[in-house]
DNA sequence: AACGCGTGGGT
DNA sequence: TACCCAAGCGT
C-alpha cells in the first residue's frame, strides 16, 4: 500500500509534500470538513477558511457568527460550532499547542474515534487504526467480511488493525482512503488496477462490489412547513436559530413548525398581511423531505428587531451565510417577486 | 444503540 | 427520477 501510495497519492491542499510533516491545524480542519462530505465540496471551502483563519489562535478568537456563516452550505453545522470550541480548548487547556496523542485528541469536541485516529496518525506520525467508510469498504472486501454493517464494525476494525503498519501509519491511512476513493469504489471497483487484488478475498470470491453488506434504508417522511419572508423597505427579517437541533446556530429565514399536513401562518414573526406565494420549495434533509410554502408580507420602517433577529439587505442576502434550504427559498421568493413586478 | 444531523454529486 | 452515497459525531 505504501509503495502504491508513493506513486499514486492524490495532491490535496491539506496534505504535506511526500516525506514532509503536515500542519496539525490543517489536518484537523480538513478531517472535520471531510466528515460525510466530498473532497470536491471541501477543497474550495478549505482554501477560503485557511486564508481567513490560518491557525488555532485566529480561529479561537473568531466571531461566532462569522464562523457559522463561513460554514453555510457545508451541512452538519455542529461541526463548525465544535471547531471553535476545540480551538478555544487548545488555546485554554493546551497552551495553544494541539495535543498529539489519540486519547487527548479524542477528548476535544468534534473529534470522534475516526478523526482522533486520523489526526494522530497523519499529523503526529503515531500508529493509530484509522477506520472510515473507505477503510470499511476496502477491508470488508479484502477479508471478505460479509456480516452486515454496522454489526461488522468490530471485525472490520480488528482486521484493519492487523494490516496497519507501525511506521507511516498516516500515509497508510491516506493510501487506504485514496484506494477506496479511486479504485475500490462502491459501485464498480476497478480491481484490475488494485495493488491488493492478489490478496483480496472479495476479488477471489467474484463479487467484491457486493461488500460490505448494508441494511436497507427506511422511507423518508415527508413534512410540510412555511418560510416567512418579511420585507422592510428592501431588507428581510432573519433570525438566529437555536444552538441545538437542525441547522443549529445558523442565520435563517423565520419558519413555522414542520408538520405532516399542509401548513399555515402559525409562528409568523410579525402581525402583517401575510399571503402565500403560488410556488413551493422542496428540500431533502438526511432524515426527512421538506415541502415548503412561502409566506410574504411587508412592514413599515419602524418594525423592530430583537436579540435573535436582524434585518438584512435583500440584495446582499448571499453574504448572510444562510443554510442551503433558506438560500433556495430566498431565490424562489425573489424570482416570484420579480415575475410579479 | 439507534437516531438526529445537510448537502452536492454520481448513477 | 429517485435513489445512494461521502474522510462521522454526539446523545
Amino acid at each position: 500500500m505504501l509503495d502504491w501510495y508513493d506513486v499514486h497519492r492524490r495532491v490535496l491542499p491539506w496534505r504535506a509534500a511526500a516525506g514532509a510533516t503536515a500542519d496539525p491545524y490543517r489536518v484537523w480542519l480538513s478531517e472535520v470538513m471531510l466528515q460525510q462530505t466530498t473532497v470536491a465540496a471541501v477543497t474550495p471551502r478549505f482554501l477560503a477558511w485557511t486564508a481567513r483563519w490560518p491557525d488555532f489562535a485566529s480561529l479561537a478568537a473568531a466571531d461566532d457568527a462569522d464562523v457559522m456563516a463561513a460554514w453555510a452550505g457545508l451541512g452538519y453545522y455542529a461541526r463548525a460550532r465544535n471547531l471553535v470550541a476545540a480551538a478555544k480548548a487548545v488555546v485554554a487547556e493546551h497552551g495553544g499547542v494541539f495535543p498529539g496523542t489519540e486519547a487527548e485528541l479524542r477528548a476535544l469536541p468534534g473529534l470522534g474515534a475516526y478523526t482522533a485516529a486520523a489526526v494522530a496518525a497523519i499529523a503526529f506520525g503515531q500508529r493509530a487504526v484509522v477506520v472510515d467508510a473507505n477503510v470499511e469498504r476496502v477491508v470488508a472486501r479484502l477479508f471478505a467480511i460479509a456480516t452486515p454493517l454496522p454489526a461488522a464494525r468490530p471485525a472490520i476494525r480488528a482486521a484493519a488493525d492487523t494490516i496497519t503498519p507501525d511506521l507511516r501509519a498516516g500515509d497508510f491511512a491516506q493510501a487506504m482512503m485514496d484506494l477506496g476513493s479511486g479504485i475500490c469504489t462502491t459501485r464498480a471497483p476497478k480491481c484490475l488496477l488494485c495493488p491488493l487484488r492478489d490478496a483480496c478475498a472479495g476479488f477471489a470470491g467474484g463479487a467484491p462490489e457486493l461488500l460490505p453488506v448494508k441494511a436497507k434504508k427506511g422511507v423518508k417522511p415527508q413534512r410540510h412547513g412555511t418560510i416567512f419572508w418579511l420585507d422592510r423597505g428592501g431588507q428581510v427579517l432573519l433570525v438566529r436559530r437555536p444552538d441545538t437541533g437542525l441547522l443549529g446556530g445558523m442565520r435563517a429565514l423565520p419558519t413555522g413548525p414542520w408538520v405532516d399536513a399542509a401548513p399555515g401562518f402559525e409562528d409568523a414573526p410579525a402581525q402583517a398581511d401575510w399571503r402565500m406565494l403560488d410556488i413551493r420549495v422542496s428540500h431533502g434533509f438526511t432524515h426527512f423531505d421538506l415541502d415548503l410554502s412561502l409566506a410574504v408580507a411587508e412592514v413599515e420602517a419602524h418594525q423592530p428587531s430583537t436579540e435573535s433577529t436582524e434585518w438584512w439587505p435583500i440584495d446582499r442576502l448571499d453574504t448572510a451565510g444562510l443554510p442551503t434550504v433558506f438560500a433556495k427559498a430566498a431565490l424562489a421568493v425573489k424570482g416570484a417577486i420579480r415575475r410579479a413586478a
